[in-house]
DNA sequence: CACGAAAACGATAACGTTATCGTTTTCGTA
DNA sequence: TACGAAAACGATAACGTTATCGTTTTCGTG
């Protein structure tokens, strides 16, 4: 048994008063008499009175708190968007209930579930890799709780995004090969789902095409997990069949960093004799040698737009009687950073 | 204003009951009819009842959630140890508040005051850089709220900690350079706070007077941040002095990576004329080539055995009248994996 | 001294839930 | 048919807070 913490009433009693005075006491209500104000003020000091948020959220309906569902906690990408979430809701008075899909949809529907029975005040969420159907979010729309997504997001489902445009992206990077004289570039892409990888893949073929470079199939690896070893196999089996590319457009770093030990390791000279390109400007891409060109992606902003347009939304929603609600799209710029790769 | 959810007041008024009665029903009370309760579950399914959490933490004394302060989120330790707080917070019904000290002593105490009045079920903790004296979390103890510390702990704070034994490590490391015949062992270690860098520093000399080596102060480096830059700049100044190293024992893997890249910009060779060791196995040491010889820390496990021990003293305090809690303090093992930068 | 306004304070209800205990209903048995 | 036990249900209070409104006290003014 926790030790019983000092309430209004506690104090109340110590001073023979009533709780509702203790109360506008501390609030500074305007008819309380100077004397007992400060006897409030002092008791409660004296007693260590701090107020029960849980009381507080259930009496205002507001509990200044922040469902967040990630895929992944351990990740770059991630944790950067994370640490802008939180950095801004810190200076709104906000708090984070972090949670994590581990990318399954059954845990994302479990993590809702309970994000929505806490009565969080809104939720940011970035989807998980099997998440298809959103209509376990279609619950949030009927209770007004507003909902941004980052990164992962569903193109059906209307509510505020942000992302980066990730077709253009791949299509600057397909571009920069095609413009360093590549002939045949390579994509390693990352599976059919989330959409990002879609339209990275999207990307690389509208370069392609418009360069009039016909898309080879025998060129084109998809990922399973997105991991350096599996960018290391499928540059391997490139580098090592009848027709070799001399370009490689990895899905994300780690791919790509997967890519140059492979043809490292196949005595492929990196850039001269293949240049190689990743995506999303991790630090692995400063510390491979020669040194990964990349596309940088601005994680941190992301995740400070999405807290920042789920606030603004929560705060307009409490004073405006119906939700006529102008949903935000926000698509923020990357660019593209050249180093040794290429 | 957000749409009413429904209550349990709400299906008792449809069904003509009481809200007692509802509660009952859903709850598997023994002392209603069938009839009643199958009515019941019908309705709230139909009505898409779910409980509120606000309400039962306010009735039960308990929110099921447990509050975390790190010193950073965009970290690699941090956001590893925090998926395994988390993973294993889930398997148990917590969930998590995720606040960040951001390496500040005040932001430490305002999270810390915050999640005291969220009334949380526990506390993990990892202090901030600048926390030295740790009398603001005696307000735990007197409210028997159960807390445990990883990683960045305060020796003389009475609560379960989980950490690893940061001098043996060291220890490890630089005897492991000595036995590889290095002679003059250089250290680029961290700030005087936390206590970590201190202690490897600890593990350092030890490891040096043990081999009657003396401890040359031109050997030795003090980091701010502990970033690449840090370990190249540093590398740098102690291969241009007259009395160069030949091994060193660096702080982190951030700061050997830098190391690395600083002899190779000075065109000496790794291992053969300098061997260098890290800290933490960090992806970064197995992408810098020659990659990286590092002491092995085991960031998710870290936070595993945190959440485990801290929902052992929670679920414990629930049963027992007065707490006689036997604090644990877990030092979990490292090993030493070796690479090529040796 | 009495009246009334202003100042100071407090009782109540409500947020949503459930434990406790009391009340009503049902039904088997004498 | 009546008694009483068992079954079914409900009123109340409580968790801690505060908005609302009602009550008491104070005090100035005529």
């Amino acid at each position: 048994m926790t030790k019983h913490r000092t309430t209004l009433k506690d104090i109340a009693i110590k001073l023979g008063t009533s709780t509702t005075t203790v109360s506008k006491a501390l609030k500074d209500y305007p008819d309380i008499s100077l004397a007992t104000k400060m006897a409030v003020l002092k008791m409660a000091k004296k007693m260590n009175y701090e107020p029960d948020m849980r009381a507080l959220a259930l009496k205002n309906g507001k509990s200044n708190i922040i469902g967040v569902i990630i895929p992944e906690v351990a990740h770059h990408f991630f944790s950067n968007a994370l640490d802008g979430i939180m950095k801004h809701a810190e200076k709104k008075g906000y708090k984070i209930i972090l949670t994590s899909s581990y990318n399954s949809l059954k845990k994302e529907r479990k993590q809702l579930k309970f994000l929505f029975n806490k009565k969080v005040d809104g939720i940011i969420v970035s989807l998980a890799n099997e998440t298809k159907k959103v209509k376990h979010f279609d619950i949030l729309k009927k209770y007004e709780i507003p909902i941004v997504m980052f990164d992962k997001v569903n193109e059906s489902f209307e509510c505020s995004k942000v992302s980066i445009d990730d077709e253009k992206s791949a299509y600057v990077a397909t571009k920069f090969l095609l413009d360093k004289g590549c002939k045949k570039i390579a994509h390693i892409k990352g599976p059919r789902h989330p959409l990002n990888s879609v339209s990275r893949f999207e990307g690389y073929k509208k370069a392609l095409e418009e360069h009039n470079v016909e898309i080879n199939p025998e060129l084109i690896k998809e990922c399973k997990e997105v991991t350096i070893e599996e960018g290391y196999n499928f540059t391997r089996e490139l580098l090592t069949q009848v027709n070799k590319p001399d370009g490689i457009f990895a899905v994300t770093d780690q791919v790509g960093v997967g890519a140059i030990q492979a043809a490292q390791s196949l005595g492929i000279k990196v850039p001269e004799e293949l240049k190689i390109i990743g995506f999303s400007d991790s630090q692995i891409a400063t510390i491979i040698r020669p040194n990964l060109t990349t596309i940088h992606q601005p994680n941190f902003e992301i995740g400070k737009t999405a807290i920042n347009m789920l606030i603004k939304e929560i705060e307009l929603l409490e004073k405006v009687e119906t939700a006529d609600f102008e949903y935000e799209q926000q698509i923020l710029d990357t660019y593209l950073v050249e180093r040794e790769s290429t």
